[in-house]
DNA sequence: GGGGGCCGGGG
DNA sequence: GTGTACGGCCCCC
């Protein structure tokens, strides 16, 4: 038995003898440890809950599901909304039973709901073992190859190989270890390596406009790392190129045609091994492109660790391209979600993030400037560069929050750079749900959605201003109301309730509806909310406290992470397609928000101020001077 | 005002 | 893949 030290980069699951492999991809730690490491658990199961439609004819169900194909049936304490149930954890053999056998489940009569069965079986890994991608795990078991005996190895890293491979092995990444498990893997607290980035862009010859993938050929494919590599792969030779050592542009090497070109592209990723491969817009741009010109050139796309091209898939209105055991992050997606600006072209973002300018050639003249050659050419080469740069730049501006958001929400950071800030709560919270034991609450249907969508909460108090120009304003502002309210009122699905018994003493009333929230136990959001806040306080004290430049920019790469978590909960309640979603905590929010808010306006009125505009957590106000002296 | 459709980035 | 998810703006009625 051996033990691997290792950062968890990246997971998924293969299919073995008809049973799920989970695979886990990282860079090995150890003292003489070097590497990739892709480590096999045969040992995990999907399952979902079943909550029987009648506490006692769990019996019924449970021999209702016996005649299913199934391993287990099994019944376990849960929490349901703050209720406590006897339900049934049912086991199969494979995920892909789950979606087939969900519908059947749910339509025997002894079964009132089904719940987490749309739960990824990667993250149902994830969050079952408490295993946080990006940070460091240990695991026991034995290697399966032994070290460079076999290329790709055969069929257990998942890959079926391509044939024989030839082209030079020169400074190609190492085969990565493929480890089998056997006991569970043991999150670790270890100082973390940096990562290292490789981003990348391509140019296309382009005479009729936006490039087609079936007839436009790539002519140039740029490269920069944040360890300093930069490097222009072109089709055409550099201006100079009578004397062949004497090029200005060193950065540039010559390639034969568009199929070394492509070649040379996959080389280039394993020379550099990356952890992190970047680009900008090239999950709907380069990446696409370059599969379906490697396809018609015939150049196998050897990116992934275990040799695998990359996989493209739909997310929601746009494709991803995943890179297995590296993790491709295309920082459009990133910079639109956390940037608002105007327009968000690399030209846009880059001078809004590192204030330069970045040398601009209009897209539709880059075929111009390829056939003119000479300075032209020359040109396009800097601006190819630059653009592979830029992205660079930006990923580090960009990457250490995403990472940080990683590391707390504990889902992939391919994931993570690609979700919306409502959906890393959401798996945020499936994760505390886990730990809780708490049952998560189901996606809503369609017609769900639609029917909340259709419903209005009343939003802030707003006053409209006072037309004028006023003098000796003052500014009153409550520092974040609704987190405040949420943790203060506990208001939490599972504290919500329609009892009329505990009215006053045990529960808050929310103004206006009369909504109550029981005051104890703390409710499952506001428990959350305080513990993200909390954190970040611990986390603030500790950036103060520290000298080392590296640690105090993790610290606060961690500290922006869980202030944009803790942000985001605040109108959660209110989104159609949350799980937790909620209309009397909705509404509930904005009533106390209201209130308080008023009630401050009508305190400094007594005070002498005469508030002149007002919305939603402060208002403005000019004094007048104290009005009455003898009440106060 | 509300429903439907389109677009963003990339060359 | 135990997938499948945005949000702003314009147009039209």
């Amino acid at each position: 038995m051996q033990t691997k030290k290792f950062v968890l980069l990246d997971i998924d699951y293969v299919t073995r003898n008809q049973e799920p492999v989970i695979r886990l991809f990282g860079k090995l730690m150890g003292e003489n440890e070097e590497g990739h490491i892709i480590v096999l658990d045969k040992s995990f199961k999907p399952y979902i809950y079943v909550i029987p439609s009648d506490p006692h004819c769990i019996t019924d169900c449970t021999h209702e599901l016996s005649e299913l194909k199934l391993i287990s049936v099994e019944m376990v304490p849960r929490n349901d909304m703050g209720e406590h149930k006897e339900v049934l954890k049912v086991t199969f053999k494979h995920p892909r039973d789950i979606p087939k056998l969900r519908e059947k489940i749910l339509n025997l009569p002894s079964v009132k709901e089904i719940r987490e069965h749309d739960i990824p079986f990667y993250r149902r890994y994830l969050i079952d073992k408490g295993l946080f991608p990006l940070n460091v795990v240990e695991v026991q078991g034995k290697v399966l190859n032994s070290a460079q005996s076999s290329r790709r190895s055969q069929g257990l890293n998942g890959h079926e190989s391509q044939g024989a491979t030839e082209g030079s092995e020169n400074n190609r990444t190492p085969k990565p270890c493929i480890f089998q498990m056997e006991n569970p893997p043991k999150p670790m607290d270890s100082s973390l390596p940096e990562f290292k980035f490789l981003s990348f862009d391509i140019e296309v010859y382009n005479p009729r406009g936006m490039p087609q993938s079936d007839l436009d050929p790539i002519i140039l494919i740029s490269f920069s790392s944040n360890q300093g590599f930069r490097k222009v792969l072109s089709t055409k030779n550099p201006p100079d190129s009578s004397d062949p050592n004497g090029s200005p542009l060193d950065f540039v090497e010559l390639v034969d045609d568009e199929k070394e070109l492509l070649e040379k592209f996959v080389e280039t990723v394993e020379s550099e091994n990356p952890d992190i491969i970047l680009g900008y817009n090239s999950d709907s741009f380069d990446l696409p492109y370059i599969r379906d010109r490697a396809a018609k050139l015939g150049v196998p796309l050897k990116l992934g660790i275990d040799g695998s091209p990359p996989k493209f898939t739909r997310t929601g209105f746009t494709n991803s391209a995943m890179i297995k055991g590296r993790i491709h992050i295309d920082l459009y997606f990133n910079v639109r979600r956390y940037m608002h600006l105007a327009r968000h072209t690399l030209e846009h973002v880059y001078l809004e993030l590192c204030g330069e300018k970045k040398l601009d050639i209009p897209g539709d003249e880059i075929h111009i400037y390829w056939d003119e050659g000479g300075r032209r050419l020359e040109t396009l080469f800097h601006y190819s560069l630059h653009d592979a740069v830029a992205v660079t730049r930006i990923g580090e501006r960009m990457i250490p929050l995403s990472t940080e958001l990683t590391r707390i929400v504990g889902q992939p950071l391919f994931d993570v750079s690609r979700m919306a800030s409502g959906r890393l709560v959401e798996w945020y919270l499936i994760r505390k749900s886990f730990q809780y034991q708490n049952l998560v609450p189901n996606k809503p249907s369609p017609s769900e959605v639609t029917q909340r969508e259709d419903i209005h909460v009343v939003g802030g108090y707003v006053k409209e201003p006072v037309k004028g120009l006023h003098e000796n304003i003052i500014y009153f502002d409550f520092r974040s109301l609704y987190p405040s309210i949420i943790i203060s009122k506990n208001i939490s699905p599972d504290s919500f309730t329609y009892e009329k018994e505990p009215k006053g003493k045990n529960c808050h009333v929310s103004p206006e509806d009369g909504y109550k929230f029981h005051k104890e136990p703390v409710g499952f959001i506001p428990s959350a909310i305080g513990q993200i806040l909390q954190d970040r306080i611990r986390i603030k004290s500790l950036m103060k406290q520290s000298t080392d430049h590296r640690q105090r920019q993790v610290l606060n790469a961690q500290q922006e992470a869980l202030k944009r978590l803790a942000n985001t909960f605040y109108g959660l309640y209110n989104h159609s397609t949350f799980r937790w979603y909620s209309l009397q905590c909705s509404e509930s929010i904005t009533a106390w928000g209201r209130d308080f808010l008023k009630k401050t306006m009508d305190d400094a009125e007594k005070q002498g101020f005469k508030p002149v505009y007002a919305d939603t957590d402060g208002f403005f106000a000019t004094y007048l001077g104290p009005i009455d002296e003898e009440t106060n």
